[in-house]
DNA sequence: GCTATATTTAACCTATTCATTAATTAACAA
DNA sequence: TTGTTAATTAATGAATAGGTTAAATATAGC
């Protein structure tokens, strides 16, 4: 994957297990041990996800004692979502009469 | 990558090469020859690039002749959008403030 | 049919992704 | 210090991604 700042945030976000945890941590910050229990995966493979959600800036970590907590950053699916904004105008099949029409 | 449909738009996004030629065809369809000339790579490759673009929905093609042209479908877009915006309510700060309130 | 243009497919290469298990580090508690 | 729990890092492997060049296919025009 491209290593620019939207890139790296789409992909991360083009992984279902990757996506779960972010709608997980959208009911509170959750350890890794807690993260791992709903998936059939090993800790090991869950800390990877976690560590290219971070990458991202799509969670943000802090460790307290033994517990290592994971927050919720959105900040990033925002700008995400700004750059898709951009062909909303397209979404609407009228407008898409009325462009092709404009460029008639 | 996954093939749940997510996956394939966010995936398809993810890569900065695949994200310039949405954005080209904003502007109007075009051929492969014409995605291909803004580009520092091969015409092969750009026609890997639309067949995942394709596969995502993201673009449909269609031939007249010689030529073979992509129009911009933007559709999952919208739906890669709605899957954000159930995060809306987190990009506010007021509302993370409030919501951290409300979980006390 | 021959030739030129447009595009895809085949064959190949390298790097990355996503998983595993085993080993290591960190923090706590007795 | 010993043991337990939490998490990461190391080593490994299979599959996928994204690029290349060369060959094949499709359409058009003569």
């Amino acid at each position: 994957m491209a290593d620019d700042q939207l890139s790296v945030i789409f992909g991360a976000l083009a992984d279902p297990t990757r996506r779960a945890i972010l709608t997980r941590l959208a009911d509170g910050d959750a350890t890794v041990t807690e993260l791992t229990a709903p998936f059939p995966i090993s800790m090991p493979a869950i800390s990877r996800h976690l560590k290219v959600l971070e990458r991202a800036g799509l969670i943000s970590r802090s460790r307290s004692g033994q517990h290592l907590s994971s927050t919720l950053r959105p900040a990033p699916l925002q700008e995400a979502t700004e750059w898709m904004e951009r062909y909303r105008q397209f979404w609407d099949a009228s407008f898409d009469r009325l462009d092709a029409h404009l460029r008639r």
